[in-house]
DNA sequence: GATGAATGAGTCTTCATTCAT
DNA sequence: TATGAATGAAGACTCATTCAT
């Protein structure tokens, strides 16, 4: 199709063609609804030679992941310049995770739809990386709090020691969940309404984030009204 | 299984039979995976009988969409009591909405992921829900912009008018956009994660929020540094 | 082809014809070489009403070989008339055996070779059909034993009792294993060789072994030379 | 694996690696269960290798057929000792034809079981061998009956003119038929009894088959009975 | 003498869907 | 209202076999 008929190639050319089609396959058209047939022909090979080379459907997907998870974080990793101030840092790395993931709508969708929607085997392998960008942003929020209300200090990179982290873990994943679906949101929203660029985009959601991050550091918590009345149920 | 087996029930009975079983083994199993053999049998009734009500796989999925969207969108609705503050109004509807997702983790997979996941005819579907959510959530955030800064306040609906709108039109959809969006993946996570009830998660999101919409409505908004010099990729 | 298209039969019938179908493919062209889609179009069905029925190719090689290993053990059964002389209730069990098999050769085909060549699921299912048979012969060979040494007589069925069996247990075994293993080779023998009768074949059975087991019993074995000399290997 | 990477070596050699291969994969997998890759993987070259060699897996396992008779039938050959008497020489023959297929499970498989299932390119290649061994035997036989009932006598081997043949032609193969049968049979038996050692398997058989033999030469046939009102479904 | 790269053809198996009753 | 009987179409996977070097 896109390329002429090329033949014998190196064996590691070809396994990156063959994830090339497959995450584009997969992408769009879903893990089960992917058919091998379609990702062969769509790398310029034939079946047996994707068999060959990734050993089945499940091992052609996770090996998707893996290529996909390790791109996207190491996008967001190098996006980010250390040595800056820690809104800084966050600002970039959703920039950062923006852009990639615009440019990679099927490998995004790969890592954030499927792989969720696909047993153990996969979703294991997904929550290897959201480990590592949850963790990237805790430390982030971690400096902030240590820091002091202000998160725009520039303050220095240590890990240093606090004597309590001033959220509980758990906490922190729920807000790390929450940051990566409004990102997704609005990245869906901003690509289809006219006149909002990714960049504004990321700007709307990092004051949507970071004031309320800060009021949480400086333990000025929203918190619910008294129930009154209520009927649940 | 779980029902004895009655026959000869009027249609409007057996239809709801056949979506629960059907939002069941479509939430869980995903949409390609669910077979409406397994789909027939979990109802307790034969194939044929499936399709004869609901046309098709498609058309059965489409309808499980709809049921399940509809009694999210009432379950909400009917959670908020109107004539209250906005942060109360948006608190309770969280609540309704964590709550209600968290009662019924396959309808709301049917909603959040399988729906998205495969292509049009039920993504459009879904889109319409979204945009009630998404529409009274912006009133929300906009009727909390007009009433000044602090929304945190449990005033009356219109204390001091300001005459122009706090936020411009676009960033509040932007914010909407990116609470619904917050909202559905904490649903997610919530659903998945042990430990972490409805309310927590609607604590999370809405200390999350509301300090940063607060924050932006008095006009301290977090803006993106210069770029200094980066070299973009 | 050999049945006219005949639509719409109860499940019992079906199944018969697609055993029918599969006896004769496994027999002719082996457990591998056989392929369901030759099955499926010899019985005059479509696959997947197979597959419904019968639910994998293993499965349904276990069930041919459960039926032609019942059909066999009943022919030889009933083929044996109780009350007569131990020479003549073998004499008529093997006729019932040669006849049963030639008139089958398909499914001895089964039973002898294909479940034999291929692991342990099929392989115990043919040992306890060959258990039944080698039970009977032994039964056979024990009591002529016990009647004295001319099992050629057509005396009643117990002349003169001598206490002790005149053979070991054990060797009344390794005797039934040859007869029975001598008939299996022959039938597979007098079913590939034109001009042989299933009679023949069981009367050159009984030639070789009776005698021979008449001898035993007398008190004449056969007993091996004393080595001399052998350089083994 | 057993063998070390060992590059460029003579043609024959390589051909008997491969051949080694061939006969412990198709004798445990089965013919067609058995793989090209498989068997090239097992004789340490590549495919391609295998092919140049011995042109198609039906050629390559012809190859086998033909060695493995080979190499049985010089095996029952060499262990004969000719000039002593008949009942001796199949007495060592037979111990030679155990001792053989005991050390050689996989060729045995091929030359009994496989090649018997797989249509005629094959059975052909196996009948030779098989021709050979009848002929060795009905040639003991053949002097055994022409030296009068005793078949222990030494007498010389002259193929010599005896006016009628005992025996007709078939007769005789069927009974080599079912000699071989019991031979398998009773060792299978034996590997699997414990008690029972390889040479009582082959005495047991002896007395079985040497005495039957000999009434048959002497013109004692066991004789079916008269049918007495058997109704022969 | 030897191999990495590649494929056409076929196998088992499943699924959504429909008749005929 | 309800179902037992039946299938066309497609999908994952494997294999014997061949180039080009």
């Amino acid at each position: 199709m896109g390329s002429v008929k090329t033949k014998r190639m190196p064996r590691a050319v070809r396994e990156q063609q063959m994830l090339d089609a497959a995450v584009k396959t997969f992408g769009q058209r879903g893990y089960m609804a992917a058919s091998m047939d379609e990702i062969a022909e769509l790398a310029g090979v034939s079946k047996p030679l994707v068999y060959l080379y990734l050993n089945s459907k499940e091992s052609l997907f996770s090996a998707c992941i893996r290529r996909e998870a390790a791109t996207l974080v190491e996008a967001v990793r190098s996006g980010v310049r250390p040595g800056t101030s820690a809104d800084r840092r966050l600002w970039e790395g959703l920039q950062a995770f923006f852009t990639h993931t615009a440019r990679n709508p099927d490998g995004w969708a790969i890592l954030h739809l499927q792989a969720r929607t696909h047993g153990e085997p996969f979703a294991a392998e997904v929550a290897a990386m959201r480990e590592e960008i949850v963790a990237f942003v805790t430390r982030l929020i971690a400096v902030a709090a240590r820091d002091g209300g202000t998160p725009c200090s520039n303050g220095a990179e240590s890990l240093g020691d606090h004597g309590d982290p001033a959220l509980p873990e758990h906490e922190v994943a729920g807000l790390a969940e929450a940051l990566v679906g409004a990102a997704e949101s609005l990245a869906a929203w901003a690509n289809v309404t006219p006149g909002v660029s990714a960049r504004q985009a990321a700007a709307t959601l990092m004051n949507f984030a970071w004031a309320g991050l800060g009021d949480l550091m400086e333990g000025r918590p929203w918190s619910p009204p008294p129930p009154q009345a209520e009927a649940p149920r």
